[in-house]
DNA sequence: GCAAATATAATAGTATTACTATCAAAACTG
DNA sequence: CAGTTTTGATAGTAATACTATTATATTTGC
C-alpha cells in the first residue's frame, strides 16, 4: 500500500479550491498545518488567522487557496474519500469472490490509519481522526443541496458506488444497497468516536476489532437474511 | 400518545440552563422561536440576536436563561430524547414479546413526526428535523469529554439504555448491543437525511417504510444470526 | 539577462458574532 | 407597599470571517 501514492494523485473537485494547493509549495503547508491545526483545535476553534500564523503568513494568503475553511475542510475530506476509495480498490483486486471482497472494504474501511512514516505532507493519521469527528460537518448544514449539485461530494458518492456494486453482487435481490453502504461508513465513524468518548453507549472499545466484527457480522447477516428465508 | 404530556413533565439535566425556560412565559417563548428559529436558518446562522428579534427582546435576555446557543442546542435535543423516550416506552408497555417490543421501538424511532395541533410551545415536528441535521453537533467537539462527565448527554444514553435492554432480552448472547442501539438511532437521522438531500446514496425516500423495512432487517438479522448458527 | 507577469507579504479595514456590563423600569411577592 | 426579582434598553469588547490595497519577492517567457 505505501507505494500507491507515489504515482497517483488523488484528483479532488476544483471547486472546492481557488487555486490548487498541491501546485505550490504554500500550498501544500497550508493543508498539511491545516490537518494538524483542526485536528489540534477542533474545527469550530480552528481559524485562518491560527493558520495563518503557524505557516508563517497573513490569513489573506490562505484566501487565494481557499474560499474559506468550510472549502477547506470538504477539501481535507475529499481527499480523504479519495484516498480510502484507493485503498478499497487495492484491498479488493485480485479477490475472487464478493464475499471475501466486502470483508476486505470493510477491514480498509475501518482500520485505523496508523503511519511511521510520512510519504506526503498529509498526515493521514490525524487526517482519519478529523473525518470521525468532523466530516459529517461538511454535509449537514442548510447549503448541502446547492453543494451537492456542485458536485462537493463526489469523492464520497464514488467510494459509496464502489461499496454498492460488490453488496448488489453478494445479493442482487438485497433492496437497501446504499442505504447499507453509506450506513456502514458513518456507523464505522460514530462508533469510533464513542469508543473514545461516550463509551457507554458503544461495545466498541478502542481497538479496531469489536467494530469490524459488529459491522462484518451486520452486513453478512443482514446480506444473507432475505436470501436464506425465502 | 397526545395527552402524554398533559402531565408529565420532561426531565432535562439542569446544567444546560441557567434558569429553567418552563417557568416563566419568556423562557418558554425562548425555547419555542428558537425551534422556528434553527430550523429555518441552521444552527451555524442562528445567533441570539436574531432569537432576542423573534420574541421581542434583547440579546441579554436569552443569556439570562441559556449560558450560549451551543447549550440551548443540547436542551433542545435533550428535550427531544426524553420525549422520545417515553414515546418508546408507551410503544413497548403491555407487549408481550421483545421482539415486538423491538419492532415497536423502531417505528417509535423512526416515524416522522406530523402534528396539526401545538399542545405545547414545542413544535415536535420542527424539532425532529432539528434533531436530524444538528444532534451530532452536539457531541461532535472537543468538549464531549467534559460535558459528557458534566451529564449533558444523559437523556440520549436513557434511550439507549432501553433500547439495549431490549436487545440483550432477544439475545443475551449478542455482543453489540450498545453498539446496535447506537447505530440504530443515528442511522435513522443520517438516512432520513440522506433521503431528503443526497438521494443517491441511500435506498430511503421520503416516506419512512423503507427506512423502518431496512432497519428491522438490520436488527433482526444480526440478532438471530449468531444463534441460528452457533 | 531582463521585462512582464504572477505570487506572496504586510497592513488596514469592515460587518458580524458572542458575549459582558450597567442601570432603569416593570412585575411579582411577602 | 416595600423589597426582591425579572426584564428592557443600551453600550461596549474581543474575536471572527472576511475584503482591499500596496509593496516586495519570485518566477517565466523571450
Amino acid at each position: 500500500m505505501r507505494e500507491l501514492l507515489s504515482n497517483l494523485k488523488i484528483q479532488i473537485p476544483e471547486q472546492l479550491f481557488v487555486k490548487d494547493p498541491e501546485s505550490s509549495d504554500l500550498g501544500k503547508r497550508i493543508v498539511e498545518q491545516s490537518i494538524i491545526l483542526i485536528d489540534d483545535l477542533g474545527f469550530e476553534s480552528f481559524t485562518f488567522k491560527k493558520l495563518g500564523a503557524a505557516i508563517g503568513s497573513p490569513e489573506s494568503t490562505i484566501y487565494r487557496y481557499f474560499e474559506n475553511k468550510h472549502k477547506l475542510l470538504l477539501y481535507l475530506i475529499s481527499w480523504y474519500w479519495a484516498w480510502l476509495e484507493y485503498r478499497v480498490a487495492f484491498a479488493t483486486a485480485n479477490v475472487a469472490t464478493s464475499e471475501d471482497q466486502l470483508r476486505n472494504c470493510i477491514t480498509a474501511i475501518c482500520e485505523t490509519v496508523k503511519q511511521d512514516q510520512n510519504f506526503s505532507h498529509i498526515n493521514e493519521e490525524l487526517l482519519q481522526r478529523i473525518v470521525i469527528s468532523e466530516s459529517s460537518k461538511t454535509f449537514l448544514t442548510k447549503e448541502v443541496d446547492l453543494e451537492n449539485k456542485n458536485g462537493y461530494f463526489q469523492n464520497y458518492k464514488n467510494l459509496i458506488e464502489r461499496l454498492v456494486r460488490i453488496i448488489s453482487d453478494i445479493n442482487p435481490d438485497f433492496k437497501h444497497p446504499r442505504t447499507l453502504a453509506s450506513t456502514l461508513l458513518e456507523a464505522n465513524h460514530l462508533q469510533k468516536f464513542f469508543g473514545e468518548h461516550m463509551p457507554s453507549i458503544t461495545d466498541c472499545e478502542r481497538k479496531d476489532e469489536q467494530l469490524i466484527q459488529f459491522i462484518e457480522t451486520m452486513t453478512s447477516s443482514i446480506l444473507n437474511y432475505g436470501t436464506k428465508r425465502s
